[in-house]
DNA sequence: TCCCAATATGATAATAATTGTTAAAAATAT
DNA sequence: ATATTTTTAACAATTATTATCATATTGGGA
């Protein structure tokens, strides 16, 4: 893999954002500094790093794939209204990960992805509460 | 079958719900905050996850089909080598979900959704022995 | 430094999957 | 039977992603 000015934009992009962008939004913010970037090169460099370990891909639901640059372990919550994707404060889930820890080399893995669903704070506040149940 | 918001939606409201909604039902709920979803996308959805198995659809009597999410809620290992996907057995993860059902009410989730990542037997056997990440 | 093979890029076409809409069909009720 | 409700099918439009390919850039050796 070599170094290009696209490669490491894209890295440095990557990085930088806090909200597990896109391709598409990566592209976007990318295309006002470097307007003769393509989308391709985009995706084509995501996925290379993401096979490479660099960075990291979300399985998460929705039509876009996500992608973060932040490899520590951490886990994610993905709003079902707006798709927008969050950090969750690592520690919430000492005694998941503690429980999985275990797990894994019995089932033979090397890692695991959880994602949880919900709405977040935004959508919530604005929102008419449509999800919660009563019952 | 991709994860598309829709889908996972309607599977999050199956499982949100205790009273195994019909297709209109579920419809109906999801329309206030996904004002252009279509019913047939409801019925559609519902029909494929009760084929692959993710849902279960009731034999009951009454005008309606009604369907049920509460099925299982197995998590599955994907094999990095060759994309294959393996269930686990629920019992595994018993301490693992009991933590997570606790910590749901608190993050204000509805669902979460786990992956296991690893290489499959065939794959362990035939291959190198290695365990690199191919993503 | 210049040259060259390997690799990457940009532009665009191709692919693949799903959606919303609408109409048809099946099932149920009147 | 007819009318009404529930379900499926058809289909065009949308969209994220991948593939293609000619050109350009990179890194390493002479």
């Amino acid at each position: 893999m070599n170094r290009t000015v696209q490669r490491e934009a894209i890295l440095a992009e990557l990085r930088a954002s806090r909200k597990h962008p896109t391709a598409e939004e990566i592209y976007t913010v990318l295309r006002s500094r470097m307007p003769q970037l393509s989308l391709g090169t985009v995706y084509r460099n995501l996925e290379q790093m993401s096979q490479a370990g660099v960075i990291r891909k979300l399985e998460t639901a929705g039509k876009c794939k996500r992608f973060d640059g932040d490899l520590s372990l951490h886990h994610h919550i993905r709003c079902v209204e707006c798709g927008a994707v969050e950090d969750v404060e690592p520690a919430v889930f000492n005694e998941v990960d503690a429980a999985l820890a275990r797990l894994l080399p019995q089932l033979k893995c090397i890692d695991y992805n959880l994602e949880l669903n919900g709405r977040c704070r935004r959508c919530r506040s604005k929102g008419d509460g449509g999800m919660q149940r009563e019952n």
